[in-house]
This record gives C-alpha cells, sequence and structure tokens, in this order.
DNA sequence: AAAAAACTGTACCTACGGTACAGCTTCGGA
DNA sequence: TCCGAAGCTGTACCGTAGGTACAGTTTTTT
C-alpha cells in the first residue's frame, strides 16, 4: 500500500501519483481546495475514482501531498537559485542582491505569469485542512524566514545596519512581496509585476545596508 | 424584487441582508468560497434556504455582493485614513509617512490580526467567478494604484526621487505588502507581523525621496 | 510463475447548489 | 384601516460531488 505522508518507491504508480498532483495542483490555484473535484482531476489523468482513492486515501492526503511536494521544490528553487549567486560573489551583500536579481529574472521569464503559491492559497482557506497540513504551511514558512534571515545576519556583520530594523522582518519581508505581488500580478493581469517587486525589495536591501 | 447588484432600499430586508454578507464573508475567508455552504450562513443567520434565495439570486450574486461591500469599505478606510493624515499634515511626504503610521497603528490594534482580504482570497479562487467579478476586483485594484500613485507623484514634485524606480511599482508596493503581511501573519500566527510589515514599507519610502 | 502493485467496476450514501412554487406575515403608505 | 409590496417559510424535487466499500482485473516486479 501506498503511503498517504511518503512517495512511493520508484514504482510505476509514482508516475501516476505525480500527474493527480499536477492536475490538483493547477486547479486549486485557480478555483481553490474546495473547489476541485475529484472527478475533475481523474478526468484530466485519465484514471478512475478508485485509481484516485489507491493514492489517496481521501481528498485531505491529496491536500497534504500537494503541500509537502510545493513545499520541497520551493526549497530546492532557493538551494540552486542562492547557492548559484554565492559561487559567483563572495561578499554577501552582493551575493544574496544577485540572487535577488536571478529570481526576479527567473519570474519575468514565466510567460504566463506565476501559477500562484500554494502557502497563499491554503492560508485563504485553512479551516479545510486539519491541524497538520496548517502546521506543515507554518513549518516551511518559518524555515524561509530563518533561511534569509541567516543571509541577512551575515550580511549585517559586515554591513552593519540602522538599529531600529528587525532582520526577522526584513527576511519576512522577501516572502510577504512574492505572496502580495503574485496577488497584485493576478489581480491587474499584470505577469510582470511581481518581478518588478522583487526588484524593489533589492533596492530597499541596498538602501538599508549601504546607505 | 431586490436587484442583485444594489443594497435594496431602507427597509428592513436590508439588515438580513448584510447578516448573510456578514457571515459569508467570515466563511469565505476561512475556507473559500466554494467551501462555503449557503446551508451553514442560513444556519449562522437564523433564515431559510428560500430566505437565502429572496436576497441573491444564485451563489454567484453572494459573492458579488460580498466583493461590492468588501471595495467599499476598503475605499472609506483609505478616505477616512489619509485625508485625516493630511489634515494633520501639509507636506505631502509626511502626511502620507503619518497615513501610513495611523495604518500600522490601526492593525496592530486588531487583537485577533486581520481577517483576510477579499481580493486576494478571489484572485486563488478566480475561476469560481465570472467574468464581472474578476473585473471588479481589477479595477479596485488599479483605482487603488491611481490613489497612492497620485500621492506618490505629489511627493515627488517635492522630493524627486531617483529615476530608476517606477513610481506605479512603488504605489503597488503597499498594496503587495498589505496582502502579502496579512498571509504571512496567517502563516505563522503572529497578529502583529502585517502592521511591521507597514512600517517597513514606511521606511523604504523616507528612503527613497529622502536619501 | 507468483506476488505485489496498480488499478477498474459497481453500488450506494450523504451533502450541497439550485429550481419551482404556493403560501404566510409584516410593515409602510394612501 | 386596508392594500400591496417586501420579506420571508415550507415542501418537494433534481443533478453533482465527495466518500465508502469491496470484489475483481491487469500490469509490474521479483
Amino acid at each position: 500500500m501506498v503511503s498517504d505522508t511518503n512517495a512511493p518507491a520508484s514504482r510505476k504508480g509514482a508516475a501516476t501519483r505525480d500527474q493527480i498532483l499536477d492536475a490538483a495542483e493547477t486547479a486549486v490555484l485557480a478555483k481553490g481546495f474546495a473547489g476541485t473535484s475529484i472527478d475533475e482531476l481523474i478526468a484530466a489523468v485519465g484514471i478512475t475514482k478508485s485509481g484516485f482513492f489507491y493514492h489517496f486515501k481521501d481528498k485531505g492526503a491529496l491536500a497534504k501531498a500537494l503541500l509537502e511536494r510545493y513545499i520541497a521544490r520551493e526549497d530546492a528553487l532557493f538551494d540552486d537559485l542562492f547557492s548559484r549567486a554565492d559561487e559567483l560573489n563572495e561578499d554577501p551583500l552582493h551575493g544574496f542582491l544577485v540572487g535577488l536579481k536571478m529570481l526576479s529574472e527567473l519570474l519575468a521569464d514565466l510567460p504566463t505569469g506565476h501559477p500562484g503559491c500554494l502557502i497563499a492559497a491554503y492560508c485563504y482557506q485553512d479551516r479545510l485542512f486539519d491541524r497538520e497540513v496548517r502546521e506543515l504551511n507554518t513549518r516551511a514558512t518559518l524555515g524561509w524566514r530563518r533561511r534569509f534571515r541567516d543571509r541577512l545576519d551575515r550580511i549585517a556583520a559586515r554591513y552593519p545596519p540602522r538599529a531600529d530594523v528587525d532582520l526577522d522582518d526584513v527576511a519576512d519581508m522577501l516572502l510577504v512581496v512574492a505572496d502580495g505581488g503574485i496577488i497584485l500580478s493576478k489581480a491587474v493581469g499584470d505577469t510582470s509585476l511581481l518581478a518588478r517587486q522583487i526588484l524593489l525589495y533589492r533596492d530597499y536591501l541596498r538602501h538599508l545596508f549601504q546607505a
């Protein structure tokens, strides 16, 4: 039997499972979790309802798997992006600024805009999910705060910032600008808005540490 | 018969209608639109299903009325807040900074945190709504951009900013920080996070125009 | 060839959105 | 004071969706 928390081994069913998750992610970001029917997912993948319940014991297990996969992907993206930026620059401030530039360009290159942040989508529907999923959401967010906070600490050691700003808040602000930028991009139908907002955050960081 | 687009006259039914909208707003922000059942709304208000459909021809009409009311409220809030800030200060930059401080304090005083932004909630479920509702969302957002852009133009006339920042982007950033701040507040369970993010945006504005 | 994995098919249940009306009550205005 | 509109209630019914249960079948892996 396939566990509902971990991906199955390198068997064939993993491909079907991923297809279900792909269809579900797109649908959840467009219609919300409750607005996404199992019937539409199985139609998109080409399996039966029984097939769906073979992979996920209920809709809640799908929600959890979806979020777990999303978090893992974002983590991998951040790992990749900022480690590449670090290689190009040994100065921590310049490294972060380069990483943000790369992030902005990556987002600008998405032709249809960013598909959306599952963390944000789940926050606005959190009463649909159990405690476990909500905690997963919180832990991931706090993990990203720490990730960026660590970089800011390294920067602050070389470029002392003003004392009246909390570096946790500055770290949070990247996530804030990213999530808010996605929403505004969607609201006004401007696919490049998010990338420009990231650059504004980058500009703020420059001011903060180099002024 | 009551129109589904406009509020009824000053009759008694308006109170019931508002109660339905109150219950719906809370529920939609917590569970999403599709996750909110008409049955739970009528149970909360204490009417029957027929009573609900007397006020709204279908669930879509509820969605539209909900958004219209939300937009009107936010507009009124911004009108009130920044006109009061202007009275205290004739300098456009200081007036805006004071308004942002007041906004931050207002948000910090919400004991249970900000209940959520309907614009953001609708963006993440936009395929549930018809063209009309989506356009309403876009128009409101562009209206707020213009509102803040106008203030930034008046500020820029007295305090020339650097040429490489687009003032539409800076205006957008307030909405971005607000919407993103609400999400992060919810994600980490910190009711004061949003207020501090608004202050970071305020800090960025100071840097931008006074550096 | 056997066992485990990956499904299909069928049947059935409840909740929800929605439709269609007929009727009842309350309340403001002529 | 009575009339009509506003503001509901009650009943009955339909289709779709989520979910359960479980037996059977095909496909893969060992």
